[in-house]
DNA sequence: TAAGATAAGTGGTTAATAGTGGGTTAATTT
DNA sequence: AAATTAACCCACTATTAACCACTTATCTTA
């Protein structure tokens, strides 16, 4: 079954000085009643943070059980995965605090850009996704190969 | 299953302080009761914004669930891909806000001349679409290609 | 073809919502 | 027990969306 969840949109945002970060309206509203406001935040595979509403989380993680130990790829990618991901909810207000690992991780100053990618949101250091957005670097042959294997 | 939509015709109108524009009224009209008004505007490929009446878009999006992210290229594909898409409804007088990056984007500045184009909508800045169709002539030889694929 | 009726395009006002900031209390940690 | 962190609440401001109104164009019908 696919996801039920479709983000789209790019918003900018301040990060306040309890490292609380508001989800966009747009975006917020999406969410599943069943999904009760809980939601996954790790690291991304690129340097920013992912967030994935707890039943998109679920889906991947029996993805993830797929991936045999054996594989030095697979351990390090499953390690790096799992180890950054917190169970959090979203306040009254609409917002969540930032694990500093992950403000460090994706270098967060002041401001945020939340984008929506289908099934997860990412949170990026607006300078770095701008420098992204012109420059991209070379593929990575380890996560090509994976790709043919696992859909997240 | 191909589009229930036939978009055509051209037409120049304004766009207000409040960054609205008026969707003309045979393109408006053409809107499937399923559809709710609602649509995506988006990035086009050339420097114009896009408009998919959202049926048509979910379609789309079905597609690019079927990319794993973790396969880069499929990243940089997907995030540039949503992350301009915002999903709108038009107001009771057929309306709706073009966000301010698409004007940016596009480079609007008072007037836009909106075009149909099949199963989507364009929207452009007047001044930069009649230098297009001066610059962009089609030549002999393309349209001969084009021959072998499309009889009209 | 003129007059009325309807629809289309444009403009502004008001009410609701979203984003942001901060404070208070409860829970955890040291 | 003190200190830190997390949850909860309240409040201000700016933006957005819903609503109302007017003008111009198009269509209808006498």
């Amino acid at each position: 079954m696919s996801s039920q969840y479709t983000f789209t949109g790019q918003f900018t945002f301040s990060i306040d000085s309890k490292n609380r970060i508001n989800i966009p309206a747009p975006l917020r509203k999406q969410f599943l009643t069943k999904d009760k406001k809980t939601f996954v935040v790790t690291r991304g595979i690129d340097q920013c943070a992912w967030i994935y509403p707890i039943s998109e989380w679920n889906f991947i993680q029996n993805e993830l059980k797929q991936l045999s130990s054996l594989s030095k790829t697979n351990r390090i990618f499953l390690r790096n995965h799992l180890r950054h991901a917190n169970i959090l909810k979203f306040d009254s207000q609409g917002r969540f605090v930032l694990p500093q690992s992950l403000i460090d991780y994706s270098t967060i100053k002041k401001d945020v850009t939340i984008i929506g990618v289908l099934n997860k949101i990412e949170i990026w250091n607006p300078n770095l996704l701008r420098k992204i957005d012109q420059s991209d670097e070379i593929d990575d042959q380890s996560y090509e190969e994976l790709s043919e294997r696992v859909n997240i």
